[in-house]
RNA sequence: GCCCCCAUCGUCUAGUGGACCAGGACGUGGCCCUCUCAAGGCCAAAACAGGGGUUCGAACCCCCUUGGGGGCACCA
């Protein structure tokens, strides 16, 4: 909508599960796709055998579809760009490395890890900074050919030069300088022949014609290497957009496999394909991680999918890190389960009374939904708060039944006119129900309150509920009698 | 050790030299509504890390310090 179409990726290492931050960025990646009218690539970067997970691709595209970010091109749907999977680019890569290496940016290295583990320890106890010692940087290219024909073991090495700068233009922070001299000759193909991301994700990225590159901050440190790359080959940038990283809750460090199986034990989690069962709802989900580390204004926070492609811009994004602030969450979650449509809750609303063991009945699931939508904070909350309209008796709790200050008499001789009471009534509204309880609470000289408790424990068999009204005309009348029957027997038993 | 990034309430953030004795949201506390619990409404406490500059004027620009984060693999 506001600039030209954009090619945007998103470009996953099947080697675990999609979590809070990458699902940010991938939310991002098809924002700035979707504003612009581009496309929004899914790009497998499974280049590390040993890393390598069968499951985690189809954990990506399930998270990704939960989230309702579709994208347009990718390994499950193909594309003109294909393959999306490095591992099936493995050719094309060998190809961009020679072509390296011709120009003089890259050369064969033959080094043993055991030499280069030896010069690293080296280094570290002399406190020099940790680097390859360019060993095999000078070999003579005709010889190096040589011994790469013969088979000799190699990997593939950027040539870094060893004076000058390479200014990089990230999009948020402006150009950052940095000194080559700092810089490392780093490995561009492994001795197995397949590429590395340093290598794999560059040429992709140009033959697949992507515009703009959303990434995290820890790309920062390799980010001259990757222009170093561009430029060897001759080939015009993308826009770089390095995002902040998230932090622990407490903001005092960085996410971390530990730190999410700490959060697994306090009930939460930063997995995309766990929030489901948690009772997240993925409107809720993007709202939230939308929100960490971009704002619209100083004002507006609830955000529909839509609404965010229609106000997404690169330029509100902030570069400082962002601790997870899972409190806001479950308010977001509030507030979209209160944005649904009544039949669209119950819809989802449904399996986590199920799962549960509750037998759901069509219509009271429908009658009810109004009183639980502005009563769940998640969707898993919804058999606890409204679970006993499904049982088929309540049991009252005998204390609990005396309200705050009942005697067991006077509850009783209570529980009997109520009785009474609703089983004349036309109906079981407030409007019928409510001046009858009173006045009976008038004459018995009681409170109220102690009614309604007594009420609602016998109906509901719980301290708390939606109001009880409400309450007992889903239940119907039957139900209700049965129930204060059942408490009747339980005071009379406590006179005893 | 070396390189890089970041810095406004506890947290997410608005703010791009004067409109800011700094606005919103979560959370926290209080009040209202009220049959309990929510939802909703109102109110409150709560921040420009420190020090130097530049400028008539700085949360905003520059430098230093401090703090936080990231990286230094034949991982991504």
């Amino acid at each position: 909508m506001n600039s030209k179409p954009a090619r945007v990726r998103f470009a996953p290492s099947p080697t675990g599960r999609l979590h809070l931050g990458g699902a940010r960025t991938a939310l991002y990646d098809y924002l700035l796709a979707r504003a612009t009218g581009g496309q929004f690539i899914l790009r497998i970067e499974d280049t590390d055998r040993k890393r390598y997970q069968p499951e985690a691709e189809a954990e990506f595209v399930r998270a990704l579809r939960w989230l309702g970010l579709e994208w347009d091109e990718g390994p499950d749907i193909g594309g003109p760009y294909g393959p999306y999977r490095q591992s099936e680019r493995k050719e094309i890569y060998q190809r961009y490395a020679w072509e390296l290496v011709e120009r003089g940016h890259a050369y064969p290295c033959f080094c043993s890890a055991e030499r280069l583990q030896k010069v690293r320890e080296e280094q570290k106890r002399r406190k020099e900074s940790i680097r390859y010692d360019g060993h095999c940087r000078n070999i003579p290219p005709a010889e190096a050919r040589a011994r790469v024909e013969a088979g000799e073991r190699h990997v593939i090495r950027f040539k870094m030069p060893r004076e000058g700068q390479v200014v990089c233009r990230d999009a948020l922070r402006g150009e950052i300088v940095y000194d080559n001299a700092n810089l490392d000759d780093s490995i561009l193909v492994k001795s197995d022949g397949l590429a590395l991301y340093h290598l794999a994700s560059m040429v992709d990225d140009h033959l697949m014609e992507i515009t703009h590159v959303l990434r995290g901050s820890e790309w920062l440190p390799t980010f001259p290497l990757h222009v170093h790359i561009y430029q060897a080959f001759g080939w015009e940038q993308p826009e770089w957009v390095h995002l902040s990283v998230f932090l622990k809750p407490s903001g005092k460090g960085k996410m971390s496999k530990r730190e999410a199986a700490n959060l697994m034990k306090d009930g939460r989690s930063i997995f995309i394909t766990d929030l489901e069962a948690m009772g997240y709802l993925p409107e809720a989900t993007i709202n939230w991680i939308a929100l960490m580390g971009w704002s619209y204004d100083d004002r507006t926070e609830f955000f529909t999918l839509d609404d965010l492609v229609q106000k997404f811009s690169i330029r509100k994004l902030n570069p400082a890190p962002a601790a997870i602030n899972f409190s806001k969450f479950d308010h977001f979650n509030g507030l979209h389960i209160r944005a649904l449509p009544l039949d669209d809750l119950m819809r989802r609303v449904r399996p986590f009374f199920e799962r549960a063991g509750y037998q759901v009945d069509d219509e009271k699931l429908r009658q009810i939904m109004p009183i639980l939508q502005p009563r769940l904070k998640t969707l898993s909350d919804a058999p606890e708060v409204a679970g006993f309209f499904f049982e088929d008796r309540a049991e009252p709790d005998p204390q609990r039944l005396l309200g705050k200050r009942l005697t067991p008499a006077q509850a009783l001789a209570a529980a009997r006119r109520l009785r009474a009471m609703i089983d004349e009534w036309p109906d079981l509204s407030q409007e019928t129900g409510e001046a009858p309880v009173r006045a009976l609470a008038a004459e018995m000289n009681v409170k109220a309150g102690d009614l309604f408790a007594l009420l609602r424990e016998a109906v509901t068999g719980r301290p708390v509920s939606p109001p009880i009204f409400d309450t007992m005309v889903i239940l119907g009348r039957e139900t209700v009698l049965q129930r204060l029957d059942r408490a009747i027997e339980i005071l009379a038993a406590m006179e005893n």
